[in-house]
DNA sequence: TCAATATATGAACATATATTCATAAAGGAG
DNA sequence: CTCCTTTATGAATATATGTTCATATATTGA
């Protein structure tokens, strides 16, 4: 007794294929989620903001942010590959601050999320 | 040679001080980061953008996002337990929809974000 | 040149996460 | 009741991720 996947009563095939033509390309879902992966943790959060309120060196940022200068570095460099912060030698001490000016909508809509319940 | 961590000269003791003192509570921050880390999986971003055009059943999903039921069915779980999506039963089906309207917003920002550059 | 300092980075490790497989649970048809 | 179908879920597994430790790099001052 052969059997199609199941299309449900709610909608019908041609919606389905309309649908289905207008997502995204894989390529840019997986850039979606990439720069959201950035935000999902909260050591980066952290960084991010004490960076929208001044610029700071990594000693200083490990210090507020109460970790380690290693584990702070390696964000770093990822928050700098992703494009959110930028960075400007001084001697062998490097001050950093934000590069992206969505930060602090993204925020904005995240804590709306939150306050909703 | 006594010597105090890093105060770097960008930025005084009071207004570091400042600064740690409004930042959002642990807790705050710990549930923004999981409400991100959502959205930061391709699976997951798929079956939001369906679900944003049609209630959609988990098999049509499945038959959507091309991974297997079970796969699709974790993953609802999550998206559950975060509030995002709000589901019916009729029978043995389960129909899935969206159920927070920041979801919209969020896609903009990152879009816009993306397009940047 | 040598010592001290700030930052960056590679390796190792522990933990978290996504997916699959097998199966359970529960409704509907016969 | 029995079979079929849809969904949910637990266990296992592979992979990704965050942190630490040790150390390299680079700048400054003596």
């Amino acid at each position: 007794m052969k059997r199609q996947n199941c299309l449900c009563k709610s909608i019908s095939v041609e919606e389905m294929e309309d649908i289905k033509t207008h997502i995204p390309e894989d390529e840019t879902i997986q850039k979606m989620a990439d720069f959201f992966k950035v935000f999902g943790d909260g050591t980066r959060l952290k960084i991010l903001y004490y960076l929208s309120r001044h610029e700071l060196c990594v000693a200083d940022l490990a210090l507020l942010v109460q970790m380690q200068q290693s584990a702070i570095s390696h964000q770093l460099k990822l928050l700098r590959l992703d494009r959110l912060v930028k960075y400007r030698k001084e001697g062998t001490t490097t001050y950093y601050s934000l590069d992206d000016e969505h930060i602090n909508s993204i925020f904005k809509v995240a804590l709306e999320h939150l306050q909703e319940r």
